[in-house]
DNA sequence: TTTAATTAAGACTTTTTTATCTTAAATAAG
DNA sequence: CTTATTTAAGATAAAAAAGTCTTAATTAAA
């Protein structure tokens, strides 16, 4: 969100000057981009001036494909009761209810771009941090 | 889920049979029974023939006010990214579709009662357990 | 070509959560 | 009244997650 709030798609911004800006620990911030660099999501320099940058233009990156790359690829695939193989042949009890509400989940998270957020945040200069 | 599925409102069941059937560490069910017992959703009773049974009637006891028993009251007052006070007055850039989704959760969770569970897991001999 | 700046990767530490164990208290039955 | 059975509560232990640190690799600029 930092990142696309910037609205320069060209240059590195470098994780240093992000994590001194949102307040969050250096090796912490490296650490949570790794995984977005890794998708493809992001691109990386090292050196002088690097930093990371958008690869896929945001305006493609839906919030949806963001959560399932930080918080793993089957974060809506899950039984509410944590069965295992519960599906509609051996539902649990709250399958169907838990199905609705993931499938709600899911279609706004991915109706929503990176784009759109970083348009809103700069335009209406919402808050990404604390104070 | 348990407890209700059984449709024997008087009773006492016992923790440790429940933790037997459901595969389920006996300690650990007893703990997880408590804060429910303590919120007066369930009673209990010590020695033999004792366990839990329900207080209020689960007609009444709807799956949001489980949640949050067993999640905590403001399971449902997280901003997003963490934010303290995010709010109206100083949103952060996914306030919105996060308010919306949670209030679609909270209004489903709501709606469904303990009674109807337990009906629908009796009648149509659902399950609460792996195999 | 050397140096400073920067991310990557993995080891390590700390914190939090989850799970278990022990002891105490209560209760029904003999 | 004593004993066996059962939940309650708190202490302890184990596992998982979150966070930090160190070293390596890369890159641009002097």
């Amino acid at each position: 969100m930092y990142l696309v709030s910037k609205r320069e798609k060209q240059r590195y911004f470098s994780i240093r000057e992000m994590s001194e800006t949102l307040d969050i620990s250096f090796h912490f911030l490296t650490k949570a981009l790794q995984p977005l660099t890794q998708k493809g999501i992001l691109v990386s320099s090292r050196g002088p001036a690097g930093g990371v940058s958008f690869l896929k233009a945001p305006e493609e990156v839906t919030l949806m494909e963001i959560i399932l790359i930080l918080e793993g690829e089957d974060f809506f695939n899950s039984c509410m009761l944590g069965l295992d193989g519960c599906g509609l042949q051996r539902p649990c009890p709250v399958h169907g209810v838990w199905m609705d509400i993931k499938s709600i989940l899911m279609k706004e998270f991915s109706s929503i771009s990176l784009a759109m957020i970083g348009d809103k945040t700069f335009t209406q200069h919402l808050r990404l941090m604390n104070v």
